[in-house]
DNA sequence: AAACTGTTTGAGTAGTTATATAACAGAGGC
DNA sequence: GCCTCTGTTATATAACTACTCAAACAGTTT
């Protein structure tokens, strides 16, 4: 299966769902143009409700990984083909702070305030 | 001032406060083995609960950025001596990302999900 | 028309955030 | 020793936000 959850975890449904599809985009195993499963589906295949998967549906929009039109569905976007390589940089990333003594709770505060700023 | 606080801003206090400290250490405003302003000193100057100052102050410890002792305050660590080497690799990153048509969002939840899953 | 798709609205519950007050306990100066 | 500084812990409470759910709505496709 493509999208996992796990309903004991305490990041959020809408979160995990969000991540999946990244992570599915990342290693190849969805492309750019491609749709994504629709969000009834989804959410009853992981017995979420529809609402939480149009969530994450609309965080990736918001970050120009989706486009979604109903009747259409949430179709992956070009932006998304370079997130294999940036996902590799952020581990590079990660690793050498790491090295440095700081957490990736550290540099997790510092792209949020970056991102914020936008 | 050190450490400055919006009231009328959409993010938690506890977090501009520690945001705050790490900014000053990674400018240089702040050094390995000073020590911060007393909690309730800082509390009574920003008009903060000393709860909302010492949530900062634990995360920063949490992250390994400082000491905590009673009777002797926070102590920045030494590791917050590379905070400005990789603040700056965030921006580059960021940039990078950017110019790839990905968002600073994006990277975000990358890293937040790293810094989850330890 | 029928069967899909996302969109919108409304609402209930749970968790987070910030506050306040108080008592506790180690460190250091006098 | 005593006083005052420091963070720590406990308890309570109010306001707010996040999260989830349900049902009706409105384009798109077949």
């Amino acid at each position: 299966m493509l999208l996992r959850v796990d309903h004991a975890s305490d990041t959020p449904l809408f979160e995990q769902v969000a991540a999946s599809v990244r992570t599915g985009a990342a290693t190849g195993r969805i492309r750019p143009g491609d749709r994504l499963p629709s969000a009834r589906d989804v959410a009853a295949s992981l017995d979420v409700n529809l609402h939480t998967v149009l969530r994450a549906y609309q965080d990736l929009r918001d970050e120009g990984l989706v486009t979604m039109r109903r009747g259409r569905g949430a179709v992956l976007t070009e932006a998304a083909s370079h997130l294999e390589q940036i996902h590799r940089e952020v581990l590079d990333l990660v690793e050498r702070a790491r090295a440095l003594g700081l957490s990736a709770h550290t540099l997790a505060s510092f792209v949020k305030e970056i991102a914020d700023d936008r």
